[in-house]
DNA sequence: ATATTTACATACCAATCAGTATTTTTTATT
DNA sequence: AATAAAAAATACTGATTGGTATGTAAATAT
């Protein structure tokens, strides 16, 4: 890995675990094991260190789960267990990196960046209606090959969503989202409406 | 309000807007208008300054609509929308403190919380059981005078905190949580297990 | 062989920070 | 009015910060 790319990474480790002022570039200094003079021939500054881990980490990775968004013929119920497969694949590679406490983390980088990376509540409001907009496409499927009853897609797709953001958010400070439970929880909702 | 008071207030303000490391003591000097002199009279330190804030209006402010926990034969529609009216009244109150993005602001200011304040994943955490112990009271309730059809009440209690934590968290980069559509989407879910 | 660029290291700086020590002003009590 | 205590202002300190200026060894190009 090159120098440029172990300094996002570290980077990277290190905005997920403290606030952004409280990461200092003395910090990075000692995760990447070289000195200001490395980390400043690369960076302008502290703030484009920053946009890069963001972009890098959380721009460009969002959604793996989400690739598959061609497959118009998917069923709801393949939808669903796909989607908690991706965020589990999600998690395994935040692991891999060593990351502790990932959602808690995770959402608290989020946050930073909305005040940090330009244009990100937009960036991320894209996202959020572009994911909003696949949910409601396979559900508007299922209504038409009758493998569920006739429901609102867009009510759905939002309640689809949220139990997931709304879950992790909710355990993200004591045990850490438990996907199996999310998986129960979307195949309880999922037996409620389907013929 | 007394200085104390105030300087709990401003400091609130200030932390919900920026991290804790960003908000300096000269901020709160000029928010309260007072000097480093009477800050350091009233507060040991910057920390002791953050933890009073977070138990002033995270802690001690939590679930103004919960407080009607013991009434017992409350139906579940009733209860759902005596929920979104509390959380609109909370809204309002931030509202009224000249709070703008309240809940960005509110969830970054909670995860800042559990980097800083003492126990206070361990605090949430016993608070988010309550929270689900009421609604799964409510729902178990509903089962029993036949309001509702036999659903599991733990999975279905964890699903309307979800709804709204999730949705709260989905737009709050956007135009904010709108209270109208999380009690639609509540509605739509208590239509499909209503008898 | 020489010149130039790349990839760093080192030493330093001005600014800012939280916190303190001291002094002054305000308020309450006798 | 005198005294004491509380509240607040002022001036300062040592530590830390992001960033810079300079230097240098190795790689690459000419």
């Amino acid at each position: 890995m090159s120098t440029k790319d172990q300094i996002v990474l570290e980077a990277f480790k290190l905005f997920l675990r403290n606030n952004y002022e409280k990461v200092s570039i003395s910090d990075l200094e000692h995760a990447v094991g070289k000195t200001r003079g490395a980390i400043f021939y690369f960076f302008e500054n502290k703030e484009e260190i920053f946009n890069q881990v963001i972009d890098t980490f959380i721009i460009k990775t969002q959604n793996p789960y989400l690739k598959f968004k061609y497959a118009d013929d998917i069923s709801l119920e393949q939808f669903i267990y796909r989607y908690v497969n991706g965020i589990n694949d999600t998690m395994s590679k935040m692991l891999s990196l060593s990351v502790i406490n990932i959602y808690k983390n995770y959402f608290s980088l989020y946050l930073q960046a909305a005040r940090i990376y330009p244009n990100f509540s937009e960036i991320m409001t894209q996202n959020s209606i572009q994911e909003l907009g696949i949910w409601k496409k396979v559900i508007s499927n299922a209504i038409q090959t009758k493998e569920i009853k006739k429901i609102e897609p867009e009510r759905y797709a939002v309640l689809f969503r949220s139990c997931f953001l709304g879950l992790a958010f909710d355990r993200c400070l004591s045990h850490g989202l438990n996907t199996e439970e999310l998986l129960r929880l979307y195949l309880d909702i999922y037996s409620q409406i389907k013929f």
